[in-house]
DNA sequence: GTCTATATCGCGATAGAC
DNA sequence: GTCTATCGCGATATAGAC
């Protein structure tokens, strides 16, 4: 197996040059492109980004979390947003506004990123899973912010997995299409399916 | 680490006594109800199971999988429901049917093994992951046989979604009650509660 | 930062079913 | 004989312990 190493940053440099963190990442993302997820080792990674393994295991639990950093800071977002917004909002409503906010501030503008990396994770089964484990945390954030509103667990439950899943299911589409709708269009289509479908009138 | 060694089978046994898989499953499941998943080890296990290492990662791709036996019948069971039931069907009443179904040909009746198995799996982080990607293997399953009714992809991926989160919901209500309502009835009103929510008016 | 456990898997040999 | 399940050995990388 040929190694292409380059450092991104000289080996020369301090130890402790700032960016530590973003630069495993950037390392990381390339290397997955270039051999894939499971053939880029973690001593792989932290060569290009002149660093040591230990210290790739301290800034990520394990190996797929540095594929993960963006949606971690998601459940904190919508957390905030939920507690917000005005009580007197419905959750449907809440939804709605909530998804527009989180399509225009957090997607809208990286949609090459997010097709780079959506590329990677779909050619890996545990990236997969580590995938579905950020969109069930998330869920379970707006989970506990609806229970937090006032409403009830069960309401909570299905109201976030109602959110979740348009999110997805949005972003899935407008990655595949051309750029030509805006995310939050696609978020109201699809909500909009989602009603037509649970009406059963069709 | 005491290693408490009861072998299920005498060593004595022919090598390949049949049920070598369903000894695995058993011996694994104790064992992590013993000890937790994360201080169970392959051989432990399968030194209870009378079988070597290698024997066990032959018939299980990981780890993990030893406790997903179940699980993964049920996709090919949604297919044939889906292809066997009535074209005219409406899609949230072919749910409605199929969850009753499933409800009762494969949870019913199995409340206490499934008891703990969810207290197993909700106690490690690794095994959680698996068994979402054991619902998006589920999800995937129903959003073709929806296609292959003639659906849109759009509308099948969101019905796909709509009766796993149903089904899931429904199935961790029924194992938190005391077992006085049957599953069948708490998917139905899961499913209610659903539409009461997407209907806006509540 | 170093050391180590153990999950995972490739390979070749073998034992019994058919 | 072929086919498949198992065994035994060994190698590597992740991930946690010290």
């Amino acid at each position: 197996m040929m190694t292409c190493r380059v450092l991104i940053y000289d080996a020369e440099m301090a130890r402790w040059e700032p960016g530590a963190r973003g630069r495993l990442e950037q390392a990381a993302l390339e290397l997955f492109v270039e051999q894939g997820f499971a053939d880029t080792t973690v001593p792989q990674i932290t060569g290009r980004a002149g660093l040591t393994t230990r210290t790739f295991f301290r800034h990520f639990a394990d190996k797929r979390e540095v594929l993960f950093g963006v949606e971690q800071s998601l459940p904190a977002l919508v957390a905030q947003l939920m507690a917000d917004a005005p009580a007197s909002l419905r959750p449907m409503t809440l939804i709605e506004q909530g998804l527009a906010v989180v399509a225009s501030t957090r997607f809208e503008g990286q949609r090459d990123y997010l097709m780079t990396h959506r590329a990677v994770v779909a050619a890996d089964a545990s990236l997969r899973e580590r995938a579905l484990q950020k969109q069930a945390v998330l869920s379970a954030a707006v989970s506990q912010g609806f229970q937090e509103r006032g409403l009830d667990e069960l309401t909570s439950t299905l109201a976030a997995h109602v959110a979740v899943t348009v999110l997805d299911v949005a972003v899935d589409r407008w990655l595949d299409g051309h750029g030509e709708a805006p995310l939050t269009e696609l978020v109201r289509d699809t909500l909009h399916a989602l009603r037509g479908l649970l009406d059963e009138a069709r």
